[in-house]
DNA sequence: CCTTGACCTTCCCACTACTGGAAGCTCTAT
DNA sequence: ATAGAGCTTCCAGTAGTGGGAAGGTCAAGG
């Protein structure tokens, strides 16, 4: 499979497979004409790695997850470890974005939204006291 | 006021501070010296920055919403359509970061953690098809 | 007067995870 | 032969800082 091929059933774009190369999260051989050369093995760690993406995993631990992957040896508790990580870490995106969310729901509330200049939001942002 | 005094009272780093100097968001004064002179309108402007990156206006958000603050003939529908556009932009994170903890969250749960290797959030990133 | 240490200056690199674009080579079909 | 699609590499840019080097300035102490 050329790169282009490979993007399509992966799901990825061949831009950021190429930049997957680069940082050594796969390594497709070359065709004698320079062009990659991608086979199911390959597919199978890009599908692995847009399905990590997705659930919002850094490449780091995209890397240290494939590693675990192909290591039969491993155990458990490992993986588990990171996606707990990973999930503290999103609870703690949800919160602060709630809290902004609770605030700017507040202010837009409260604004008129006409064209008058009065506007609690700039008040808020202007005069806010923690 | 340099910029230490002032990074202190506006509770942003200097660096943070000099860089918006960069981008043209403040522009303090010299002193001989060469060293940046702030004065209270440079206090004010940089607190208002500091509140609106808190509520996670980008920095062109907050390039317009200084403009708007200072526009005297501004109508409060500018400012709060750039809020509402801000809040639907939250909304949309917040949707997408609930997706992943509810995935997560349900693969956390069923995966041992032991040191056996068998492992549900591996099984979902290899062969998850939706 | 000299030195020390705390400030300040500019400049450049690194980060995350790509994305876009330019210049140029290869393949396929007409 | 040529057009167009697809491939290659390399360079630059994104947002918003953070870190650090190399060097100028200032105030206090000996």
């Amino acid at each position: 499979m050329n790169i282009g091929e490979i993007a399509e059933k992966s799901g990825l774009p061949a831009k950021t497979i190429r930049y997957y190369e680069d940082i050594g999260l796969v390594m497709p051989n070359r065709s004698q004409n320079g062009y990659r050369h991608f086979n199911d093995t390959d597919l199978h760690k890009l599908t692995f790695l847009a399905r990590a993406r997705t659930l919002g995993f850094s490449i780091e631990d995209c890397r240290t997850l494939m590693a675990l992957y192909e290591d039969e040896t491993r155990a458990s508790a490992d993986v588990k470890d990171i996606a707990t990580q990973h999930l503290d870490r999103i609870d703690d995106k949800i919160a602060q974005l709630q809290s902004m969310r609770e605030t700017l729901s507040h202010l837009v509330a409260e604004c008129a939204g006409d064209n008058r200049p009065d506007c609690p939001i700039l008040n808020d942002l202007a005069y806010h006291r923690e």
